[in-house]
DNA sequence: ATTGGAACCTGGTGGC
DNA sequence: TGCCACCAGGTTCCAA
């Protein structure tokens, strides 16, 4: 579930739903998440308000004052806000109930994801090291093309690197290097500052018009369950092995970069041939 | 310092 | 049906 776009949506839609209620129960159905969830110190939450939901990069931070925690979603993670008594679901791990009777509920299978409670959230080891938001104006050409002379990697390995921007999962790494004309393995020191400039354009449009769909689509996910429809987005490359190109009408090659499936169309992604 | 790969998990799918 | 191998939206950690 959780691109940046879904974990944006996410926020969108408990924030108003949780922002200044009270907690009155926090009850860890499961502790083991990527990291245990220190179960004294959720406890510590009790009594507490929510007095803002952020985001940074996938992160969500919930700040109760002084007190604060932090969730991932990892691969697999979703957030609901039901009323209390309703049934739990295999792999509700923790459960945040409200003055209001209703209660936030972190949900993950593959336990990839996180929840930590922390004083300082922007200053937890986790945070410090993001690169700039995607949608912010300090992701620009020039940051891009400095930061890409100085490594050997292939792009798209490059501009999934939370260090360097947050957000870009391998879903829009996928659409947005083939919206730029890129092959996925070209070596990020090669591009000139035009195509930085090309290519952050179209992380920054496929993300947006991502956050629309997500919030069409996932709009309803608070009441119960809802969610179907998200895959039905225009993707012109991801998941479309062997299909059409879009453009050129090609079939599409799939390869391993990095590990992670990487769709792309050889006619209109060339790699450019270094002598 | 940079880079590639393994590891962390469960669930769904497709082949035999 | 059953069993098994393999794949999945992410990120950390470790070794080279």
């Amino acid at each position: 579930m959780p691109e940046l776009p879904e974990v944006e949506t996410t926020k969108n839609g408990i924030a108003p739903l949780i922002e200044s209620q009270k907690i009155t129960t926090i009850n860890i159905r499961n502790a083991q998440l990527r990291w245990p969830v220190d179960i004294k110190l959720c406890k510590k939450l009790i009594g507490l308000s929510v007095l803002s939901v952020t985001r940074r990069g996938k992160y969500l931070i919930c700040d109760c004052g002084f007190l604060s925690f932090i969730i991932h979603l990892g691969m697999s993670g979703t957030l609901s806000v039901v009323p209390v008594g309703t049934a739990y679901k295999k792999h509700d791990h923790v459960e945040i109930i409200f003055e209001n009777n209703r209660c936030l509920r972190l949900n993950d299978p593959r336990r990839f994801g996180c929840f930590i409670v922390t004083e300082l959230p922007f200053q937890h080891k986790l945070l410090t090291k993001l690169g700039v938001e995607p949608l912010s104006r300090f992701f620009y050409a020039n940051y891009l093309f400095e930061l890409a002379q100085k490594r050997q990697v292939n792009i798209k390995q490059f501009i999934m690197n939370s260090e360097i921007v947050v957000g870009v999962g391998n879903i829009y790494a996928n659409e947005a290097l083939f919206l730029s004309g890129l092959h996925p393995l070209t070596p990020c020191n090669q591009l000139d500052k035009k195509q930085c400039l090309d290519l952050i354009r179209n992380i920054k449009s496929v993300l947006r018009a991502a956050i629309k769909q997500g919030g069409t689509t996932l709009k309803d996910f608070t009441n119960a369950e809802g969610k179907p429809g998200y895959f039905q987005q225009t993707l012109n490359v991801y998941g479309r092995k062997d299909l059409p190109c879009v453009e050129c009408g090609t079939l599409l090659r799939e390869i391993r970069v990095n590990g992670r499936s990487t769709v792309f169309c050889e006619c209109c992604q060339q790699l450019a041939n270094a002598n």
